[in-house]
Formats: structure tokens, sequence, C-alpha cells
DNA sequence: TACGATATGTCCTTTCTCGGACATATCGCA
DNA sequence: TGCGATATGTCCGAGAAAGGACATATCGTA
């Protein structure tokens, strides 16, 4: 039951929170759309949409949380997205609240 | 602009997780729509409609994460909830997945 | 050469959510 | 008696999001 629970509620954070999940793996290291994807697959059990997760990528380089460059590997064109210094902040934001939120278990 | 960010996500975590929260202002304190609403205002500044919570504690109820019982504060009627073990669950399940996040925070 | 995987992009329809309005009742105070 | 606060509830329209289809191109392998 509560192993469920956990499933569900990993679910809906990166539902929600997508934006972040993937500043996230990009910090760790630089990354292409359909890389994520695949990581997104093994990692969470988790399937994103091609048609959701590229246009969110060009919205967070829109708003300079990322940078892209073209790299060739064969004949094949990879959009590489590095994270920016706003990029990490936010994601750093995050893990700032994620603390706060842990410590104030009992609100009271 | 951390600063900004960090609003930004609290806002965004209590509009998606909203229910947890509410669970967790519960699991507290036994309270009532009202009470919660307020609450929220004064702790975390964020205004909730009444038109969306007291749908939500109802849905609560039914799920089995709350029970109420009606109480009388002079001719006022309140609905005041309580957590069962069931809501206790998911905000440790919940407790947990953001520990795990914390902990996950150079994913590689 | 045909197919699955890699790689990125747009578009449209349906579903869901949000904000606000409508509704009712009591209490305390001016 | 009228108003703001307390207290709980429903409903509807607009805007946002989700899901899936349409679109294109390369690579490796059977």
């Amino acid at each position: 039951m509560t192993e469920n629970f956990k499933k569900e509620i990993v679910q809906r954070i990166i539902r929600n929170l997508l934006d972040i999940q993937i500043l996230r793996l990009i910090l760790a290291q630089p990354m292409w759309g359909y890389r994520i994807k695949k990581q997104f697959e093994t990692r969470f059990g988790i399937k994103l949409r091609h048609g959701a997760l590229y246009p969110l990528l060009n919205e967070l380089e829109q708003k300079g949380f990322l940078t892209s460059q073209m790299q060739q590997q064969g004949g094949r064109t990879r959009k590489v997205y590095s994270i920016t210094e706003k990029g990490v902040d936010y994601v750093e934001a995050y893990a700032f609240v994620l603390r706060e939120q842990i410590r104030n278990q009992d609100i009271q």
C-alpha cells in the first residue's frame, strides 16, 4: 500500500514539476531530448511524450534555464542541452524548498 | 532572484500537491475547512478558493484519507476533519519521496 | 529494401482545471 | 438592521494541459 503511494507521489511530482526533473538530469550531464526521454523510462518507469518534451525543452531554453548546441553523430543531429547558471539557481531553490518541507513535517 | 524562485516553487508544490499539504496540516491538528483556508493565508500567504477546498476535503474523505464529524460552536456548524491511518501513510510516503529526491540530487 | 530505433518538430481535439459567481445560514457588533 | 466574518456548499465558462496523430530524416540490420 505505502509502496503504491510512493509510486503515485513520484509520478505526481514528475508530472507537475517535470521541468525541474529535466533540469536536474541535465545538471548531472548535458543531454538531448531523445536521451532524456529514454532516461525517464529506465530510471523512473515514466514515458514522456516527445510531443510534450521537445516544446518544453525549447521553452526552458527561451526562458534562459538551458542552452543548446547542435552536435553531429554520424548523420544524426542532436540538440544537446546544458544547464545555465539560472537553471542551477532554480534547481537549488527546489532543493531548498524540499528541505524546508521535510523540516516542517509537524506544522503546528 | 533565488528568493523569487523559492516562492514560485512553493506555490507550484502547494497548487499541485494541495491535498498532501492539507493532510499534513490536519495531521498536526484536526481542523475544519474555513480554518484550513485561513491557515494557508497566514502561514504560506496563499489564498485558497473555498470553491476548490470544500470539494477537495469531501473527496479526501471519500477516498478514506480523512474522517469528519460535525461540531457545534454556538449556532455554527463545523465539519472537523481528522486524518486516518491511510492518510498518515500517504503523508509518510510523501516525506519518503522528498528525502529520496534530495538524496539523488546528482543523478548520474 | 523494409523495419525498428534514433532524433526533432508541429498540430488538433478532448479532457481537466481555475477562477469566479451563485447560494445559504449564523454570529457579533455598530 | 445591516455589514463583515464565520461556515459550507454547488455550478459554469474560459483557458490550459494531455494524448495522440501527423511529419520528416538518418542509421543499422535482417
